[in-house]
DNA sequence: TTGAAAGCGCTAACAA
DNA sequence: TTGTTAGCGCTTTCAA
């Protein structure tokens, strides 16, 4: 066996067992106890053994093992954020990759971790429930619920704080003040956009909504009803989120109202696949027909034939927005409490995220 | 204060203290210990106890504490996933969700939690490093490591086993047979684009290549001049993985060799730029230039004008990989075990998945 | 086959 | 201000 001398280095031999409190203590001269008072901030002790702790350690590259801790103080900063989407559309928008990033930045800064799970079939149901239930996450967050899902239930029968993203829309969610939710002002920018049309002076304005299972599509259509309430339902064609859906619905249009001279699809992706059979109708856009889209997915919108008016949101700050509520929940001893997060305080409410029209030249 | 019966069912108020495996015991009058193997599989403990104590276990919704099991099994049933992709293209390819999918789906059929953390300046490395050598994870998976990163050092210096994703770049890295990696076939698929626009009869055929410092990019290009090798130089210009950075490529090209027949762009979203600067410049596709592109990238490929002829690989079965890879190596005692998972036996190796080409219109 | 008991590494009363 | 001590809930020898 090679040579036994302890190595008092952070660079210790990897097969070495880690530096625990204990031997922190014994380096330092001091009980367990004031190791993990300096450990955790050091409130009440005295400076000249404060830094003598701090240095063994540094020394020994001590690091706090978080299971002992979570054993004793029922923490475990980490957030499950849970994912309900049957390989569709989240996985090929950039909206899953933003949305995570903005929740991973306000998480990370709050020092916890993101546990990422996600539902596609019954069986991940229960893996999920058996998870959220087994006390590993200290919250969760919730995305992409269809009908009557059956997770905020999971959660809050085991006593779970979370935070939904997207409007639930199941009977009676609506009305349920523990259901806080995430989401963009869809109605808002879809009057934006068909505000917008009507300003051009289209007096045909179609609209391809998404599916009308689906909150956001609903929402978004709901604003093109505010802005044309007696609009001829000829005019409405329901698309699936998808290019190709897009393309079906435009289609219809053109053959049910050929007079039409404006078209706002419910999501880039749709919209892509209207210009495609705009063009092949030969209708020029946006001189014959104007189009404008929803999402402002930009390697869609800046990069159609012509670029696409659009509407943006700001899917990165529902993903913080989403974390902060949450986090707001755990930290605060209850719901009346961290004021100045720019959240209002008095409960937890959900939040709507602001949209904007995105000029480019399709519209 | 209301009733105190205990209610022994599975919806138990959340308030109440989770049960124990001592509560269970004393439900099924056993000893803890007894408790704990029928949990864990129940080897050795006669039929009878067996089901007394599965009641039990049912009867009061009892779940195990993973923290306490963590503290004496140091297996955490966790994998990090370390993504060092500062903002950039990473979220907005789909190829970031795809990667992701496969490797949630590996992980979780192996009864593993997907850490996922984000990296995006020192401070974050940092962070991250702290909580590789926290002992909080199994395992880990690198993500799109740049020149020289300090994040295989780090894991390599706690005794963390990791996997990386993509070609590590670095001087070394090649011959580090520690550094175990999964890449698709990036040079062959390469080859396969170039070697079917020449097959189309295209004399002068260029190409945009990724930014340069960048594994993939540099395999890619090494693709084409292998099947081009006395290619003139002029017919290779550097973009940036962006549509904007193909379009500017593609404007060089042009003014370099007006008389260019064919282009292989890099990637799908170069490629987009690159047909609208052809399309601007009043070259018809495929008639008078061929494009092919790389990644197939459906958002993009599927709907630029005329369609993309590409190269496919497989995103999702990387990310398998990378995790099946991991997860060899956490379970078997020794690198040469579990044999049959499609991986060879005989210590980890490094996997290059195939790709392929997908014809469309484009060439 | 079962139980008793030690202990994983940490925090938090409580005493000193 | 510091130390002592009792657990947190689990697995795992070791004895019975």
């Amino acid at each position: 066996m090679p040579e036994q001398t302890p190595r008092p280095t952070a660079e210790a031999d990897p097969a070495a067992p880690r530096p625990t409190l204990e031997s922190v203590a014994e380096r330092a001269g001091v009980s367990r106890a004031t190791v993990s008072r300096v450990v955790n901030g050091g409130a009440g002790v005295r400076e000249a053994l404060r830094e003598k702790v701090q240095r063994a350690v540094e020394e020994l590259g001590y690091l706090p093992n978080l299971a002992a801790r979570t054993l004793v103080t029922r923490r475990n900063h980490a957030v499950a954020v849970v994912v309900a989407e049957p390989g569709s559309r989240l996985f090929s928008d950039p909206f899953f990759a933003q949305h995570l990033r903005g929740i991973g930045r306000e998480l990370s800064a709050a020092d916890n971790q993101m546990v990422l799970m996600m539902v596609e079939d019954q069986h991940d149901y229960e893996r999920v429930g058996r998870y959220l239930a087994g006390g590993h996450v200290d919250g969760a967050l919730l995305f992409s619920l269809h009908q009557p899902d059956p997770l905020p239930q999971m959660a809050r029968k085991v006593g779970l704080p979370f935070v939904v993203g997207g409007r639930p829309g199941w009977p009676g969610a609506e009305s349920d003040r523990q259901l806080v939710y995430v989401d963009s002002d869809n109605r808002g920018g879809a009057r934006l956009a068909v505000g917008h049309l009507r300003s051009l002076g289209r007096g045909a304005i179609a609209t391809i909504t998404g599916p009308l299972d689906q909150t956001s599509a609903l929402d978004r259509l709901d604003g093109y009803r505010d802005v044309l309430p007696d609009g001829d339902p000829a005019l409405v064609a329901e698309g699936d989120f998808t290019p190709d859906g897009g393309g079906r619905a435009m289609a219809e249009l053109l053959a049910r109202r050929p007079d039409l001279d404006a078209v706002f699809a419910a999501s880039d992706a749709m919209a892509s696949g209207a210009l495609r059979v705009l063009r092949e109708a030969g209708r020029r856009v946006p001189e014959d027909v104007a189009v404008v889209g929803f999402d402002d997915v930009e390697s869609i919108a800046d990069w159609t034939e012509p670029p696409l008016t659009t509407v943006r949101q700001d899917i990165e700050e529902m993903g913080r927005l989403m974390a902060r509520l949450l986090l707001r929940r755990l930290d605060g001893t209850g719901p009346a409490s961290v004021p100045a997060t720019g959240l209002r305080a008095g409960g937890p409410t959900s939040v709507i995220t602001p949209t904007r029209l995105v000029r480019r030249a399709s519209a």
